[in-house]
DNA sequence: CGCGCAGGTATTGGCTACAATACTGTAGCC
DNA sequence: GGCTACAGTATTGTAGCCAATACCTGCGCG
């Protein structure tokens, strides 16, 4: 069961780095190879992935990278504003002095990147933000569904983050969430989160018209 | 396979209907016995009863079925009033005249439950009518979510019906939801439904303080 | 030349046996 | 009499094996 965590772990990386296409098949005795493992715990971890909606299975035929659509990826974006929103509205209402520290200390590391252009490391910042903010929020609950909704975002989110312009615009969004969190303004940080993942939803959409104006998929 | 999905409705079935104890250990060659199989799907089963969050299972420990602490019970709450929120905001905007009508003969046998006093039926009316709210909604992502977290919910959602005076007061709010959804009030169906759910967690609330007025848990 | 059928191969599904680990009860010692 | 250590038992974790199923290839027939 060690070595079951490990691999699922592995492969769970392997695919957020993006070294798994979506639709591949996932052979076992590959991955028995790889991650130089018995074919037990590969299934075991392939289970615990599908779970997790990162794989899916499919009787006799074996488990393939599960393809998000676009419209799959707005539906799950839809979620988490809701979610994070609660995430956000929580943080506000228990926000410590020494978190609203390590918060506006990210908003300002944040407005440094977007100034030099580092997009990279706002991407970084980005991510750190929302961490942070689930840390302070404690929820649980929350903390693991946005967790395992992100999980099946990877691809989406990479393909977003390389849209033009969109950190100058989130940057303020960012900061807006920032200071309502900083003065515990409850209903201000959930609207503010709401308001913030909104426009990544119009980006989303904005993805997939550029992406193929016809088709749906 | 097919052999599993079955073991796994089986034991879901079971603590849903409360057959297992909280904390009870569930030991895998018993459930072989009782559900004529072998121990290879039992395990199948369980690991993905602990990936719904139903059992946990400790290394060399086994499998218990997992207690949802009141605290805990309330963070799942919170989650799905923002969920069912936005499930409920979906459903408004794009119910068809065939769904408005199922929505409000439910809403009417709502009442006639109420008035006569029927509880089990109002408490069945109730999951049908979010049910069906969920079916409108077409949101299978927040579906999935929402049926998770219910599925976790079950043994406090029958101490909750149990509360004298509860279905008077969620009848109105009920109405409310079915009234917002069938005039396509977007927003209001999501305020409507986030009061709805904010009353079952001041309920819980309410519950945890009667039960143990000292204790946290 | 194309379509359909059949056999072979690759891959997964399920099972049994074995090893490792934790719990429990008992006996001996302090 | 109580505590500790040891041994036995129960239960889970892991591995390898066989069977079932789907896919692919080649052959035959129309």
């Amino acid at each position: 069961m060690a070595a079951e965590v490990e691999v699922i772990d592995g492969i769970r990386e392997a695919v957020l780095r993006g070294e798994f296409a979506p639709k591949q098949r996932l052979v076992e005795a590959e991955l028995c190879e790889q991650f130089d493992t018995s074919r037990f715990v590969v299934r075991a971890a392939l289970r615990a992935l599908e779970a997790e909606g990162i794989v899916e299975r499919l009787r006799n035929k074996g488990a393939r990278i599960r393809e998000i659509s676009l419209t799959e990826a707005i539906e799950i974006t839809e979620v988490r504003r809701v979610v994070e929103g609660l995430v956000a509205a929580r943080a506000a209402a228990q926000a410590s002095e020494a978190d609203v520290t390590r918060l506006t200390t990210i908003g300002r590391r944040m407005r440094e990147a977007v100034a030099t252009g580092e997009l990279m490391q706002y991407s970084d910042l980005n991510a750190e933000l929302h961490a942070t903010l689930r840390e302070v929020a404690q929820h649980e609950t929350a903390n693991r569904i946005i967790e395992r909704l992100h999980g099946q975002m990877v691809r989406h989110q990479f393909a977003l983050s390389r849209v033009p312009g969109r950190s100058a615009v989130s940057l303020v969004q960012h900061e807006r969430i920032i200071a309502a969190v900083a003065r515990g303004d409850v209903a201000d940080a959930e609207a503010a989160m709401r308001d913030h993942i909104s426009s990544v939803i119009d980006a989303l959409n904005a993805l997939g018209q550029q992406a193929s104006p016809q088709a749906s998929r």
